[in-house]
RNA sequence: GGGAGCUUUCCCGAGUGGCCAAUGGGGACAGACUGUAAAUCUGCUGCGUAAUGCUUCGGUGGUUCGAAUCCACCAGCUCCCA
């Protein structure tokens, strides 16, 4: 598409990159030279009551910047990523229609990602008794079966899902008999609308890999004192409702330990592990899925990160 | 002091004469991703001028056409008896 971009889209700048590499610091500091507001971009924040554990903004980090999409939600209520991006969609008219710059902030790279693309999301929400029974048939029948009935009906999305990915094989067969369409047909047309926003996305990285991985590390230990514990606790009493936040890191590794089968240091280790490994899935989300100017945290001879943050964001508010 | 066992590729751990550069798991690395995404899934992991090539299974030396696998000695660790 070369079509240049409508001047009169909202503007917006969106921080990603992956988790422990400071992007809640620099987006409060952006937000205040901007007069900026917060779009948080994260599965989990949204979420009231699951604060340590998702590393969530205190009042005092805030400094009075206000901060959307987090704790809006009790932990019980299932949310999607087509809900976040109506949600945004909503903030950031308002935000910009005050005249102030959104700053769309967060972790989860589809979120931004879908949020930027402006990707049309099915109109139908999901069905969850379709779902269960497909679940069930999966149980009895075997994965392979779905994913047999899925090349029938869809062979060209049944190609780029693997077998084995039953959660996402599913889906698009519960999108088929609830809608009719398939699951190739719905992409290519979300992909085919023309962005919503002239966005500008800043990621944030570490040229140093182990330096980002001993921060995480740092940082679930600094988790364990601030009481992550009791958090996860919480989460454990109730992971029958608290769907989402039962499958958050932070929490569903301390299970093994209320259930006294690991100790404490095992189930620490557990955690830090699956931390750094996310981090390695977000980092290989923004590279590969949403073009983004990279601003590394360590490096050396380079002016501070707020300041090449600003250069970026003023230059891309001069276009 | 006497006896038994163990030592494998980054880690754990299989392998007890050829089909072994060596099962599996973890980690690392790389990747996918359109309604639970902090989820779910995939690939790859001795070297390499890529070859019936080279170097690996604690060390050295043997047996054998052929050894990670058998034997001897040495080193380290574990356990049992004193």
């Amino acid at each position: 598409m070369d079509v240049l971009p409508d001047k009169n889209l909202p503007r917006v700048v969106a921080i990603g990159g992956p988790t422990a590499t400071g992007k809640t610091a620099l987006s409060v500091a952006l937000a205040k030279q901007f007069n900026g507001e917060v779009v948080s971009a994260d599965s989990m924040q949204i979420y009231r009551g699951l604060d340590v554990g998702t590393a969530k903004v205190t009042p005092e980090e805030c400094c009075g910047v206000p901060h959307h999409l987090v704790d809006i939600l009790d932990p019980e209520t299932p949310f999607s990523v087509a809900d976040f991006a109506s949600a945004a969609d909503k903030c950031i008219r308002s935000i910009t229609a005050a005249g102030r710059l959104p700053l769309v902030v967060g972790g989860t790279g589809l979120y931004i990602t879908s949020l930027l693309n402006g990707l049309g999301f099915a109109p139908e929400k999901g069905d969850p008794a379709i779902r269960r029974k497909l679940e069930q048939r999966a149980k009895e029948e075997g994965k392979e079966a779905l994913y047999r009935e899925l090349q029938k009906i869809d062979p060209d999305y049944a190609e780029t899902v693997h077998p084995n990915n039953l959660p996402r094989v599913i889906r698009a067969l519960e999108l088929y008999q609830n809608t009719g369409r398939r699951m190739s047909e719905q992409r290519r047309q979300a992909r085919s609308e023309e962005p919503p926003y002239r966005s500008l996305c800043l990621c944030l990285g570490y040229k140093d890999r182990s330096l980002l991985y001993r921060r995480i590390d740092e940082r679930v230990d600094r988790m364990l004192e601030a009481g992550i514990l009791e958090e996860a606790r919480m989460v454990y009493d109730h992971r029958e409702t608290y769907r989402t936040a039962a499958q958050a890191i932070g929490y569903k590794e301390f299970f093994p330990y209320f259930e006294e089968t690991q100790s404490l240091d095992a189930c620490l280790e557990r955690l830090k592990q699956a931390s750094r490994n996310y981090a390695k899935r977000q980092l290989t989300w923004f590279r590969h899925q949403q073009e983004a100017v990279w601003l590394y945290v360590d490096e050396p001879d380079a002016p501070p990160l707020v300041e090449r943050a600003r250069d970026a964001i003023e230059s891309f508010l001069q276009i």
